[in-house]
RNA sequence: GGGUGGGUAGCUCAGCGGUAGAGCGGCGCCUUUACACGGCGCUGGUCGCAGGUUCGAUCCCUGUCCCACCCACCA
């Protein structure tokens, strides 16, 4: 061990891929199964990202964030598993794959469903695999043998055995409805794929339909009713004019009809309520069941025909009549045309609107009729709702249950019918009449008739079903099987916010139906990760961050060509070349993930900062070089971490450990509470500001080859202690770097043994550091330990006032006070304060007074102390700092005589608050007039 | 139109009733054998705006203006 030296900085690229190994091929992430093993099981379920394309940003926050929790639960005596997977992610996957074959000249109609559905599959190895992989790289610590896909054999029966069940309760039914059509690809879309395109300009198109009765004639007094539209050619699917049936000014056209100018047929006028605001335009309503959502609801409650005039791709249908055949713009303008030519058009103007447009073709989505599969949410909402009002799940941040619960109140009939071919096929057959066998086998013939052969369901699920089922279905639901029962429910639940809906939600429902227990106690909801801007990344955008870029480091040129092939515009790659200039130099997993975590949990947007990460990046490089410090120190001593705080005598010792023992407990507290942001900075602070700058600098002179023996042993003992803590308490934030240093610490065997001796020993199976074992808070020593740094720093304010050089010896420090205390903590500490402020000596000057008027003196005042250091001064310098320091003062101890001035706050406040703020103005008057008499005394 | 979150140092963000904090940046000094991916020091803020509650408000309340996101709707 001791003559191993490290080399300067920390190369993270080769260390991470050998641990991650290490922990992999010994079995280190796998939960234990064993009978007799009763620690409490801490569970997490992995959001299954999608099959699709690589990892991001986002998926890497949440990465970390899980394994920090299962790590660190992990460490502190759980039995802990985290269970991985993907997501099948129907369309999204679909579409992929479908612009393969494009570029490969064919289409999936070409290769048929069979053939496509193959094809499918093997893209999801490729890529499944490529995201299990980065998932590696981040250092996720998932029980590997358990890795699920939404469409394995065990959760297609998870779905098949759901889906049946909620259709022999009843929560599972067919309607008719409308459906987002994608025209381009020619596919449902699920409302998560449909963008809603904010502030379009469009028209809003108004023409006149010939009123006429039920014979066709025309009606007395009423020629015509006017109505308005922006998508005029759906005026081919009317089947009726909606008029208000309080509206005066059209009693007159009650149970009369329209006549339509294109197609054979009477249109009747309608009288409804909820459709048609008086207010607005004529007060008259075209209704087009067929394609739009408010007509076809209003359809629904008048029994009106519903008539789809669009086929799948888009061009008009036979209903069409005289524009059959058109595609539908081309339709609307020849519609427009039309009616102008026969004298029915009555104006137009300006109309801004929402557009729903495709996420994956940018084309707009078209409105269609169609019949589908449906669950019915109302009861299974209710109890949803009740677990979190009472509790049994906890939503974090808790300002998500608002939007929880006003979506489960307000919730829609979910339909899970989607017309793709990759996903989970719906267990429902049909005979030739029609009739419907929904089953958990196959079925030869028809349960209502008999008839056979049946044929199945074209249609396959919504991606989300099988997502929904997610928590017991990769526990091996609907068998009663050991996992089932150990592992459920799970924790926490850890996702981003945009799926609380889709997911979350869901998930809780089923969980409840289905087990008849929440699947998880906690819902942690993290924030979206953007880019510098605080722009959501999307690759059309060129802002998506590949967190394996930010880990190995990449060139302008590689990050450039990557957002091209992505389909970045003009405008995103000029972002990323004003942006990352230089590309991105190598960070290390560690870093990105200090640096993901140390965003607070609270804020919906993680403005992902690349100098951010650098900060960590540079962290990484302090702590390994602590550690390397620490082991060159070590040398030939043998000092052996054993796990147990040592008791040492000498000031800078006993104060590390309490500080250590602060930041144990902020740790702890932070990861508690799922504010992994304050345990993380509690650590970083205390790696960086406590032991780096302070207890580092302070062993130095008593590991010096002349200092005292048994200090220095104390030393040896203490410091090999304290790093080996730091590693573990670092672990869960930074797994890699911190067992690559512990392995090389010396400590005692007992340290990271695994549960199963067979197993090497490991930092991942240590114990989390405990404040009590680990340090000792010591209230004194903390207080004693603020005179010394009030001594070394007011040196190296001078230092660095002068402009000297930290090599050069300062003649001597001469200090001054009455607090004997104080005299007694700086005597005691000699050794220390002028080694490592590199005085020629420390001495008390009480009733020295040639120091005190020796204007080449440096003065400085610390914690009630008057520090001089004769002959160490530039004159001029020396005056300006003291009238800056006097300026300073004088600022805030106004402030402060004001407020003491005050008889409200003195009667009203607080005792202790205004008894500090006495005992402040008090210590600043006294700085004040020791400043003054510097200044003084400087001529 | 409804809702949610946010506006704090040049930038990115913590803090949320008792004299304003971090990282990055800027300026100055220091090539000290753990680390220049470093050390030390300094600079920098009427805590969006206007009222109110309070002895005291960045923090609580009301209003208001911006920004982001979500939901609904726009015939």
């Amino acid at each position: 061990m001791s003559d191993e030296t490290l080399p300067k900085a920390y190369a993270p690229a080769e260390a991470e891929k050998r641990w991650y190994e290490f922990w992999e091929s010994n079995g280190l992430f796998a939960a234990s199964m064993a009978p007799d093993d009763d620690r409490p099981t801490y569970t997490i379920a992995i959001p299954p990202p999608n099959v699709t394309g690589t990892l991001h940003m986002g998926h890497a926050c949440r990465t970390t964030f899980e394994d920090v929790l299962v790590r660190y639960h992990r460490m502190t005596g759980h039995n802990a598993l985290w269970i991985p997977g993907l997501d099948h992610a129907g369309i999204a996957t679909q579409v992929v794959v479908e612009r393969l074959l494009k570029a490969e000249g064919t289409t999936r109609h070409e290769l048929g469903r069979e053939k496509f559905i193959e094809r499918v599959w093997a893209w999801k190895e490729k890529s499944g695999g490529r995201i299990l992989q980065q998932l590696r790289t981040m250092g996720a610590s998932c029980d590997w043998d358990r890795t699920a896909f939404t469409m394995d054999p065990d959760l297609a029966v998870a779905v098949r055995e759901s889906f049946v069940r909620l259709y022999e309760e009843g929560l599972i039914y067919r309607g008719t409805r409308l459906v987002n059509w994608d025209v381009t690809t020619q596919t449902v879309l699920s409302e998560l794929e449909v963008d809603q395109q904010e502030g379009v300009v469009g028209e809003l198109f108004e023409f006149a339909y010939p009123v006429v009765d039920k014979d066709g004639a025309p009606v007395e007094g009423i020629a015509e009713v006017v109505v308005a539209t922006t998508r005029p050619e759906t005026m081919l699917g009317d089947t009726a004019v909606a008029i208000h049936p309080d509206d005066a000014r059209y009693t007159a056209l009650h149970g009369k009809f329209a006549k339509h100018p294109f197609v054979d047929r009477l249109v009747p006028i309608i009288l409804d309520a909820e459709l048609v605001d008086m207010a607005f335009g004529t007060g008259c309503v075209k209704v087009t069941p067929a394609h739009d959502p408010n007509d076809f609801a209003t359809g629904k409650r008048h029994d009106l025909e519903e008539i789809n005039i669009l086929n799948l791709d888009g061009t008009l249908n036979d209903e069409g009549g005289p524009f059959a055949g058109l595609e539908r713009f081309a339709a609307r303008k020849a519609v427009k045309a039309k009616l102008e030519e026969i004298g029915l058009f009555r104006g137009s103007k300006k109309h801004t609107m929402t557009l729903p447009k495709s996420q994956r073709s940018g084309t707009v989505v078209e409105p269609m009729i169609s019949t589908q599969w449906f669950v019915k949410m109302e009861p299974l909402a209710t109890p949803a709702i009740e677990a979190v009002e009472n509790g049994s799940v906890q939503i974090l941040p808790q300002d998500w249950e608002k939007t929880y619960f006003h979506w489960l109140r307000n919730i829609h009939d979910w339909c899970i019918s989607r017309q793709l071919w990759w996903g989970h096929e719906i267990p429902a057959w049909y005979c030739e009449h029609e009739h419907v066998t929904v089953s958990r086998e196959t079925p030869t013939k028809c349960a209502e008739c008999g008839a056979a052969p049946l044929r199945q369901d074209q249609d396959v699920l919504d991606t989300w079903f099988s997502s929904a089922l997610w928590p017991f279905s990769t526990l091996g639901w609907p068998n009663e099987t050991p996992d089932l029962k150990r592992f459920y429910p799970t924790q926490d639940l850890e996702t981003g916010y945009d799926i609380l809906f889709f997911w979350v939600a869901r998930m809780i429902m089923m969980g409840l139906h289905f087990m008849g227990e929440v699947p998880f106690k906690r819902v942690l909801l993290a924030g979206l990760v953007t880019d510098e801007r605080g722009e959501k990344m999307s690759k059309v955008k060129g802002n998506v961050i590949d967190p394996l870029d930010v880990i190995y480091g990449a060139t302008l040129e590689t990050l450039l060509e990557k957002a091209q092939f992505n389909g970045a515009k003009p405008g995103g790659l000029n972002y990323l070349k004003k942006t990352y200039k230089e590309g991105f130099s190598e960070h290390g997993t560690d870093a990105l993930r200090m640096t993901l975590l140390s965003y607070s949990p609270q804020s919906r947007r993680i403005a992902l900062s690349l100098k951010r990460i650098e900060g960590y990046r540079n962290f990484s490089n302090k702590l390994w070089n602590a550690a390397r410090f620490s082991l060159m120190n070590l040398g030939d001593s043998d000092a052996v971490a054993t796990g147990v705080a040592p008791e040492p005598t000498a000031l800078a010792n006993k104060w590390i450990l309490s500080r250590l023992a602060r930041a144990i407990e902020t740790s702890r507290s932070g990861v508690d509470g799922y504010r992994l942001d304050e345990a993380s900075g509690a650590l970083y602070h205390f790696v960086w500001d406590e032991l780096c700058d302070w207890y580092l600098e302070l062993s130095k002179p008593l590991l010096a080859d002349g200092a005292d023996p048994a200090i220095k042993a104390e030393t040896e003992q203490t410091l090999v202690h304290v790093i080996e803590t730091t590693l573990r308490a670092l672990h869960p934030m930074m797994p890699f770097l911190t067992e690559e240093i512990w392995q090389k610490v010396p400590r005692s065997d007992d340290l990271g043994k695994h549960r199963d001796p067979s197993k090497p020993r490991s930092i991942m199976v240590a114990r989390y550091p405990v404040a009590d074992i680990d340090g000792r808070v010591d209230e004194a020593v903390e207080a004693e330990f603020e005179v010394v740094r009030a001594a070394l720093a007011g040196a190296n304010t001078i230092r660095s006032q002068q402009g000297t050089s930290r090599a050069e010896t300062f003649s001597a420090l001469v200090y001054f006070t009455k607090d004997e205390r104080a005299a007694t903590v700086l005597e005691a500490n000699r050794e220390v304060v002028v080694g490592v402020g590199n005085f020629a000596e420390l001495r008390r000057g009480a009733d020295d007074d040639a120091v005190r008027s020796d204007p080449t003196a440096a003065f400085f005042t610390s914690g009630g102390i008057e520090f001089f250091v004769p002959g160490a001064i530039d004159l001029e310098k020396e005056k300006e700092r003291l009238a800056r320091e006097i300026k300073k003062i004088e600022k805030e101890l106004g402030a402060l005589t004001n407020k003491l001035a005050n008889a409200k706050f003195v009667d009203n406040a607080p005792p202790e608050v205004v008894d500090k703020a006495r005992a402040t103005a008090a210590g600043l008057e006294e700085k004040k007039t020791q400043f003054a008499a510097a200044l003084t005394r400087l001529g």
